[in-house]
DNA sequence: GCTATCACG
DNA sequence: ACGTACGTGATAGCC
């Protein structure tokens, strides 16, 4: 028998669209989403590949009035329509059908629903196998012999699905599946706004119809004054005085299936797809996972020719020993394991194995290097002698900046989404011919040959994205931020992670025997103040003794269950004294994992130190992260968290020199929003926060508490990050009335920051992007979003990246500016830390002075603002003293 | 792989 | 009526 496939459209993408959403809001570099698109074709192509059908095809609602609507004005009538997000998706997901050449149906006055009836009943009177693929419910009523309803349920990251047949939907809800439009007359249906009975659900209805199978039968015997079994008093009332209602909606439930379809000249058989359509779509829309899928290729004809071209143009190939790179201006390279490929523009060279005066005559020398990640490779040749020079242009690090909020920057990502080519495409083809072939053909000779041309073409293509790149950086002004920030700071970072910080072994060892002796101290005490031993660590565990065996009240809940976190602990201390022994446990735990025996693996056994890395191409507003371990969360807040830090300590005859920034958020918001009492204040020197306490309290300013003080740095805190009066409610714990009072009051002392953040909304909602003082870019899509809750982050974002990211450059520029002169100077001072506003020196005790002077000299004098810039600096033998 | 928690600026 | 402070990374538990 012929497979007959057809799809609900509407339904299918609704389903895809709030499926993905959650676990990433998938969308182009340009902000177009394509959640819906991606999860629509991944059902269509995992049920092509399944099933196969002769014959398929996609039914879509139109927005003109259906029959029903004219039937009863309240269909639909309190049905929201479907978010912009969603919305955009529509006609593009209806373009890649018809390059798939998949008939796509829609009728002005009937729904999706209708034509898959109609379809189905086609199906059932010619011999089809028929199968609907929808993602509602309703269209169960049309399951039968031949006719099979598959339901996605949606899973996210899975695309599973469950096949209803009459047998199936007989097993699950009792009934045949015609009997669901006897269901939908008694209960209605809130999201169509069908009415149904008042007062009839989905308990009354199924039982009815189980006994009675239509309410033909029930209206019939009610009709001609019989009992009817089971229906009595209220309900019987309801039934009677609701008839109208009930056959209203029963028609309303059912599907229509006499659509004036063609079947003549409807032509719903299975193609081809168009590769050369279908490439162009997928290239624009950046999903290059179904061009892998589907195996598409890059063709002349396609728009997109001049990527074709330059896969298959000819590259003109030198000896290696011929490559002279202070003959060129630059030159891209791509290096992996033992191999090495260079291209100049017009030739590419090939090194096996490079020796480290061959690595010399690569590097050392004044021609741009155009590379991936290049930090790695500079950190590399550095640990081989090779001191890599001009090494100024790295592709992750454009690619950032053109847009930071990427989770990651994968060459074969950056090359197929600025050049449109997929660099693998051929591979995985000739892969699978390979193994056919492998008994005639020395196998791995041939994987070399295939694995060098790679090679060769990775560095052609880093060479032509970097011309796209830089021209893209100039055209966004984003340029010079790139060139003598950014590229500068890529060395400041690599000479970081060479030196790494040093480490007293002997004494973390300590640490970690007395932490495990209080851990298991604190176990005890808590298995016997519970009454039962348990995982403490579990979450879920630690819930159920908390408020179930110890019935202690619930203050908040998670997704999944009780929350424990250390906000309700607090709560809890007076309840019972397992509470108080919780909290140290976790503080003890926290820092015998993270801190002590998660940090031991990572020193390294001959340099004594660690070396972690130091990101530059993580955040979205600017900042460096930290890993291996993260040294920018290093204990200091509680004192028994801080000792920790008496384990970073510099080498002989060092100190660690720690200078951080004072305030610099709230001067820089000074500086941007030009608030003039915010200004001066900066200038008197004042304490910022005891002046916003004695502004918006309305108390002079010798009288203003520790308490006044504190709720107005909280206050501060919050406008940087973007303030709402829920927010600010929660973290001073107090009540959302008052919340609003403090920031309305702010707001009057400071008008020029109220102004100021208005201006980076309106300015972001205009451009889709706000910036730094250097011309940093963040791109907020968000911002424009339908969605209240999205909109919000939307628009605490505007305010907030632009602070954020301009302390981020001015950091930024300070180490590169520093590791300048320190290496002029010739000191033997290196710069081996920073915290985002803090920064570290590991500095020989007679050049102290000097580099203190320095250090700050250079913090301060990033940039002439209309604040002073203020760095304060320390001194010790360990990290605990010096800051 | 996701969730909850907690460490930092 | 609804739920939000901004930016990170590491660990443990659990599916």
């Amino acid at each position: 028998m012929k497979k007959l496939v057809a799809i609900d459209g509407n339904s299918i993408m609704n389903r895809a669209f709030y499926g993905i959403m959650n676990s990433k809001m998938l969308m182009t570099s340009e902000g177009v989403y394509t959640n819906a698109i991606f999860g629509f074709l991944s059902i269509l192509f995992k049920l092509l590949n399944e099933e196969n059908p002769e014959y398929i095809c996609v039914a879509f609602d139109l927005k003109a009035p259906t029959f029903r609507h004219k039937r009863y004005d309240g269909y639909k009538a309190t049905r929201k329509g479907m978010p912009d997000e969603l919305r955009m998706q529509m006609p593009i997901i209806k373009d890649i059908l018809k390059a798939m050449n998949i008939k796509v149906l829609e009728l002005e006055g009937y729904e999706a629903d209708d034509i898959l009836g109609t379809l189905a009943k086609y199906g059932e009177e010619n011999e089809f196998d028929v199968l609907l693929l929808t993602g509602d419910r309703d269209a169960l009523q049309l399951t039968s012999d031949k006719v099979t309803v598959r339901i996605p349920t949606t899973r996210i990251g899975k695309t599973e699905s469950t096949d209803y047949t009459p047998a199936v939907v007989k097993e699950k809800f009792g009934i045949e599946p015609i009997e669901f439009i006897q269901i939908k007359g008694l209960m209605g249906d809130t999201s169509d706004n069908i009415p149904g009975v008042s007062g009839v659900g989905e308990k009354t209805a199924f039982s009815l119809i189980t006994k009675y199978h239509d309410i033909d039968v029930i209206y019939g015997e009610l009709d001609a004054g019989n009992e009817v079994e089971g229906v009595k008093g209220k309900l019987k009332e309801k039934l009677v005085a609701n008839k109208e209602l009930a056959y209203l909606s029963r028609d309303l439930g059912t599907i229509f299936r006499e659509v004036p379809l063609d079947f003549e000249t409807l032509d719903i058989s299975k193609k081809e797809f168009n590769n050369d359509e279908l490439y162009d779509l997928f290239v624009k829309l950046q999903l290059k996972s179904f061009i892998e899928k589907l195996n598409l290729t890059a063709s002349e004809n396609s728009e997109n020719n001049e990527a074709s071209k330059l896969e298959n143009e000819e590259l003109m190939e030198k000896k290696f020993d011929e490559f002279d790179a202070t003959n060129v201006k630059e030159f891209s390279y791509y290096w992996k394991d033992d191999v090495i490929s260079i291209y100049d523009g017009e030739i590419v060279y090939l090194k096996k194995n490079p020796s480290n005066d061959e690595l010399k005559k690569i590097f050392e020398n004044n021609s741009l290097k155009i590379g991936f990640e290049e930090k790695e490779d500079y950190l590399k040749l550095k640990k081989l002698g090779v001191k890599a020079e001009n090494m100024m242009f790295d592709l992750t690090i454009a690619a950032y900046l053109l847009n930071p909020s990427k989770s990651t920057y994968k060459l074969d990502d950056l090359i197929f989404e600025t050049l449109g080519i997929l660099n693998d495409v051929e591979n995985k083809n000739e892969q699978t011919q390979l193994t056919l072939d492998a008994f005639m053909i020395d196998a791995s000779e041939q994987d070399n040959e295939k694995n060098n041309e790679k090679l060769k073409k990775y560095a052609k293509y880093i060479f032509k994205c970097k011309e796209k790149y830089e021209n893209e950086l100039k055209e966004k002004e984003e340029y010079k931020l790139f060139n003598e920030v950014e590229m500068p700071l890529m060395r400041v970072l690599a000479e970081m992670e060479y030196e790494g910080v040093l480490v007293d072994k002997q004494m973390l060892d300590d640490y970690s025997v007395s932490l495990n002796s209080k851990v298991s101290e604190l176990t005890k005490d808590i298995y016997e103040l519970a009454g039962v031993e348990f995982n403490i660590n579990s979450p879920k565990q630690l819930g159920e003794v908390l408020f179930e065996k110890l019935q202690l009240p619930v203050i908040k809940k998670t997704k999944s269950g009780y929350s424990t976190d250390s906000e309700v602990l607090e709560k809890l201390l007076d309840d019972h004294p397992i509470v108080e022994k919780i909290l140290e446990y976790r503080t003890m735990s926290k820092l015998r994992a993270t801190y002590v025996d998660g940090m031991i693996p990572l020193i390294n056994p001959e340099t004594k130190r660690i070396h972690a890395k130091f990101n530059q191409t993580v955040t979205a507003t600017g900042r460096i992260s930290c890993t291996e371990p993260n040294l920018q969360n290093i204990p200091i807040r509680t004192e028994l968290g801080r000792e920790l830090r008496k384990v970073f300590i510099a080498k002989d005859g060092y100190l660690l020199l720690d200078a951080d920034y004072s305030q610099v958020e709230l001067r820089v918001l000074a500086h941007m929003s030009g608030d003039k009492t915010m200004i001066d204040a900066f200038n008197n020197d004042d304490d910022i926060h005891s002046i916003t306490a004695s502004q918006v309290f309305n108390v002079p300013l010798e009288e203003v508490t520790k308490q006044m003080r504190s709720e107005a740095k909280a206050v501060n805190f919050g406008i940087v990050y973007g303030i709402s009066d829920f927010g600010l409610a929660t973290n001073i714990n107090t009540s959302r009335k008052k919340a609003k009072i403090y920031i309305e009051k702010y707001f009057e002392t400071y008008p020029k920051i109220k102004e100021y953040m208005d201006n980076s909304v309106a300015n972001c909602k205009e451009k889709g992007y706000v910036e730094t003082l250097w011309g940093r870019r963040r791109y907020v899509p968000e911002i424009n979003s339908n969605n209240y809750n999205v909109r919000q982050f939307g628009e605490r974002v505007a305010m907030n990246a632009p602070i954020q990211g301009t302390a981020a450059d001015i950091i930024k520029v300070a180490m590169v500016n520093i590791e300048k002169e320190l290496r002029e100077k010739e000191l033997e001072s290196k710069l081996i830390l920073q915290v985002h506003d803090e920064l570290v020196i590991e500095t020989k005790e007679e050049e102290l002075e000097i580099v203190k002077e320095l250090l700050v000299r250079n913090m301060q004098n990033v940039i002439k603002l209309s604040v002073e810039l203020r760095a304060d600096a320390n001194v010790g033998k360990t990290w605990y003293e010096a800051h």
